[in-house]
DNA sequence: AACTAAGACAACCGCCAACAG
DNA sequence: GCTGTTGGCGGTTGTCTTAGT
C-alpha cells in the first residue's frame, strides 16, 4: 500500500499563525531541518497539518526570504519572465532570490495585473486587447448625448470594425506569440496582401513619441495607420520588428518596406483607454535601457543586474504611478528571445 | 469618530505528477 | 502495474490595514 495519510485533518488548527506557533516551527526546523512534513507537526507539537507547516515555512519563516517592497529591477524581471513563462510563479521565483512564488503571485495580482489592465494590455498574453475598442465609452457618450450616435461618429470615415483591419491587427498580434510563422505567410493566409495592395497601403513606419510620423511615401494611408493605432495594436509587436532583420520573414519588395512596429508604440495619446506618458517620465530612458534586453539577461538577473535588487532608490512601490506604468510597458515589449532557445531546458 | 470601500497579503483549497509500498 | 500519499503548484479566499467620506 501507499504511504500513510499526511495528517488527520480533524481537530487541526487553521487560519493565521501565532508567534508561538512560528517559534515552535522555527525551533524544530533549526534542529531537524525542513522536510518530512507529515511527521513534523506532531514532533513539533503543532496542531497544524504538515502542508500548512510547509507553506508557513516556505512562504514566510524561511530565513533567506527577502521581505519588503519589490524593487524596480525585481518588477522588471517579473514582467519579463511572466511574458516568457506565464503563470509559472515557482519558475519566476527561482530567478528572484529571496522572493517566494506566493509573494510574486500576490504582487502580480494586486499590482502589476491591475496596472496592465488599466493600460489596455492583456496581462495573460501581454498583448494589447483588441476586444477593448472602447465601445463602452462610446456607448456612454452616446447615452449622454444621443446626437453623436451615428455611424460616422462611431466608426470614422473608415471603420474600426473594418474586418480586414481587424484581421491585420490580429495577424500582427499573433506574430507576437507565434514568432515561428513567417510574416508573409500570415499575411497571405489572411488575404491581407490583396487588401494592402488594393488599398495602396504603404508601409507603416511608426516612431517613438506616441504618434506615427509622416508617411514615407506617397499613397500612404494615414487613416490606415490611425485605425491600426486606435485598434490598440500598435504596441503589440515588439517581435515584429525582428522581421526586418530576418530574410525569412521579410516583406516582399512590392511593399517596399517592412511593416515595422517599434517598441512603446502602445502609447497612443488618441486612445482614451491609455494614459499619456509625459516626456519627462523615465519612460524613454527605460526604453533605452531595455533595448538590449535579452533572455540571458533575464536568466542572470540576480547576478548581472546593474543595481542591487534591494536598491532603495529603485523601489517600485513608492514611485509615481505614471512612471511605473511607463516602465511596465517598456519591460513588456522590449526584449527578445534568442534564436534556438530551448525553453524546455530552461524550464 | 464612525463607517465603508479598496488594497495588500497570508493562508487555504484543489489539482496533479512523482513516488512509495 | 496498481493504489494511495506526498509535495509542489496555481488559483482563490479570508483577514487585516489603510484611505476616503
Amino acid at each position: 500500500m501507499g504511504r500513510t495519510p499526511c495528517c488527520d485533518k480533524d481537530g487541526l488548527k487553521k487560519g493565521p499563525w501565532t508567534p508561538e506557533e512560528d517559534l515552535k516551527l522555527i525551533n524544530y526546523i533549526q534542529l531537524h531541518g525542513p522536510g518530512n512534513w507529515r511527521t513534523l507537526p506532531k514532533n513539533a507539537e503543532l496542531q497544524r497539518c504538515g502542508k500548512s507547516c510547509r507553506l508557513r515555512w516556505t512562504n514566510y519563516l524561511r530565513p533567506d526570504i527577502k521581505r519588503g517592497r519589490f524593487s524596480f529591477e525585481e518588477e522588471e524581471t517579473i514582467i519579463q519572465l511572466h511574458c516568457i513563462l506565464g503563470n509559472k510563479w515557482s519558475a519566476i521565483a527561482a530567478r528572484l532570490p529571496g522572493r517566494t512564488d506566493n509573494e510574486i503571485k500576490n504582487y502580480w495580482n494586486t499590482h502589476i495585473r491591475k496596472r496592465l489592465l488599466r493600460m489596455g494590455i492583456d496581462p495573460v498574453t501581454h498583448a494589447p486587447r483588441l476586444d477593448l475598442l472602447d465601445l463602452s465609452s462610446i456607448l456612454n457618450s452616446s447615452l449622454c448625448n444621443p446626437s453623436i450616435l451615428n455611424v460616422s461618429n462611431l466608426f470614422g470615415t473608415q471603420t474600426l470594425m473594418n474586418p480586414d483591419l481587424l484581421k491585420l491587427a490580429t495577424a500582427i498580434i499573433s506574430l507576437k506569440q507565434e514568432n515561428q510563422v513567417p510574416f508573409t505567410k500570415t499575411l497571405q493566409e489572411n488575404n491581407l496582401f490583396n487588401y494592402l495592395m488594393q488599398n495602396q497601403v504603404q508601409p507603416v513606419v511608426l516612431q517613438p513619441n506616441d504618434q506615427y510620423q509622416t508617411p514615407l511615401q506617397e499613397g500612404f494611408s494615414s487613416e490606415m495607420t490611425n485605425q491600426l493605432m486606435q485598434a490598440n495594436v500598435e504596441g503589440c509587436c515588439s517581435n515584429v520588428s525582428t522581421f526586418g532583420n530576418s530574410q525569412e520573414n521579410s516583406i516582399p519588395t512590392s511593399l517596399n518596406e517592412e511593416l515595422v512596429c517599434q517598441p512603446n508604440y502602445m502609447y497612443c495619446s488618441s486612445n482614451p483607454t491609455v494614459p499619456d506618458i509625459p516626456e519627462s517620465s523615465n519612460f524613454q530612458s527605460l526604453y533605452n535601457s531595455n533595448q538590449n534586453f535579452s533572455f540571458e539577461s533575464v536568466v542572470s538577473t540576480p547576478i548581472s543586474s546593474p543595481t542591487p535588487l534591494n536598491s532603495p532608490s529603485t523601489f517600485i512601490n513608492g514611485g509615481a504611478e505614471d512612471e511605473k506604468e511607463s516602465y511596465c510597458s517598456s519591460a513588456l515589449f522590449n526584449f527578445e528571445i534568442p534564436d534556438g532557445l530551448d525553453m524546455a531546458e530552461f524550464l
